[in-house]
DNA sequence: AACGGCAGCAACCGCATCACC
DNA sequence: GGGTGATGCGGTTGCTGCCGT
C-alpha cells in the first residue's frame, strides 16, 4: 500500500529512504523475504532488508517475519488452554506481552496483545470495570479461570472417550455435540476438544511443548492451579455474592463462551 | 445497493536496552 | 565511558471486512 506516497512526494530528488514501502505486505514481498531467510537465515535485519531487495526497513522485515512468516507461528483462535495461561501470566506480569508469549508456543506477543485488547478489555468494559481492577481480576480468577479449567478437563475426558469408542484419527473430523452448537465467535470453540488438540498437536516446531488436554492434565501448572483455587463454595464469599445460587453453575450455563461472559457481566452488575 | 459503525488485526512508531567499537 | 547502530518491546494507528440500517 502506498499510504504515504503523497506525503513523501516532494521536489527533492528521491532518496533511498523515499523509496521505502509501508503498509501491508504483498505476496511477492513475503516470498522475497522467505526465500532470502531460507538461504541466508536470519541475520542483521537491516542487511536482510537491503540485500533481499525489499524496499522495507529492517524493522519492518523483522516484524513481518516474527509475527507472520516464521514457520512455527500459529494463527487462529486462542484455545481455552491458551486463554487460561494468558489470564494467569497477565495477572503475574501485566502487559509483558513478549514474556507471556514465550509461554505460548507459536503465539506472538502481538497476537496476545491484540487478543487482550480486543476480547478481554472489551468484556471488562461490559462489566463496567477496569481490566486491571481488583474486581475484574477476582472475576477472572475465581469464575472465568475455573470454568476454563473445567472446560479443558471436560474436553480431555471427552477426547479420551471418543478415542476409546471409535479408534483413531478419523475422529478429528467429527463434530461433537457434547458441548452444543456455538456461534460464539469470540472463542470459536465449536468443539473444544478437537480445537484444543488440533491446535496444540499441529503447533510448535522448535518447541518441546505439546499442549494437549493431556499436557494440561499432567502439567504442574494444572496441579498448582488447583491448589491455589478456593473451593467453589467460597466463590460467593470472595465476590460478595451472598445467596448466589451455585446450582446454576453448570455446563448448561456455559455451553458457549459468550454465555460465560454474559453471566459474568450480569454478575458484575450485581456486584457493583 | 449504499452507507455508516464497529471489531479485529497487521503494521507502524517511539522509546528502552543491548552490543559493539 | 561515550557514541552509534541494531534489536526488542509495548502502545497506537489505520486498513479491511462484516453487519445492521
Amino acid at each position: 500500500m502506498e499510504l504515504h506516497d503523497d506525503a513523501r512526494r516532494s521536489d527533492s530528488p528521491p532518496s533511498e529512504e523515499d523509496d521505502l514501502r509501508k503498509g501491508p505486505w504483498t505476496v511477492e514481498e513475503d516470498l522475497l523475504l522467505m526465500n532470502y531467510i531460507a538461504v541466508h537465515r536470519e541475520g542483521r535485519w537491516n542487511s536482510v532488508a537491503r540485500c533481499s531487495g525489499l524496499k522495507r526497513t529492517g524493522k519492518s522485515c523483522r516484524l513481518r517475519w516474527l509475527n507472520y512468516l516464521r514457520p512455527d507461528v500459529r494463527h487462529g483462535n486462542i484455545t481455552p488452554e491458551e486463554q487460561l495461561l494468558i489470564f494467569e501470566l497477565h495477572s503475574r506480569w501485566g502487559n509483558r506481552w513478549s514474556k507471556i508469549a514465550q509461554h505460548l508456543p507459536g503465539r506472538t506477543d502481538n497476537e496476545i496483545k491484540n487478543y487482550w485488547r480486543t476480547k478481554v478489555q472489551k468484556h471488562a468494559k461490559q462489566l463496567q470495570c477496569d481490566v486491571n481492577s481488583k474486581q475484574f481480576k477476582d472475576i477472572t480468577r475465581y469464575m472465568l479461570m475455573p470454568r476454563l479449567m473445567e472446560r479443558i478437563r471436560a474436553a480431555s475426558v471427552h477426547q479420551h472417550e471418543r478415542i476409546a469408542i471409535s479408534g483413531t484419527h478419523e475422529l478429528v473430523q467429527e463434530k461433537s455435540s457434547a458441548f452444543g452448537s456455538s456461534d460464539a465467535e469470540s472463542f470459536d470453540m465449536q468443539d473444544p476438544s478437537a480445537a484444543a488438540s488440533d491446535c496444540f498437536a499441529v503447533s510448535t516446531q522448535g518447541s518441546d511443548h505439546n499442549m494437549t488436554g493431556d499436557w494440561f492434565e499432567k502439567s504442574q501448572f494444572s496441579t498448582w492451579w488447583l491448589e491455589t483455587l478456593p473451593s467453589p463454595e467460597s466463590y460467593h464469599d470472595v465476590l460478595g455474592l451472598v445467596g448466589f445460587d451455585q446450582s446454576g453453575w453448570g455446563q448448561s450455563l456455559f455451553g458457549m463462551d459468550d454465555d460465560m461472559w454474559f453471566v459474568f457481566t450480569t454478575l458484575g452488575r450485581r456486584i457493583s
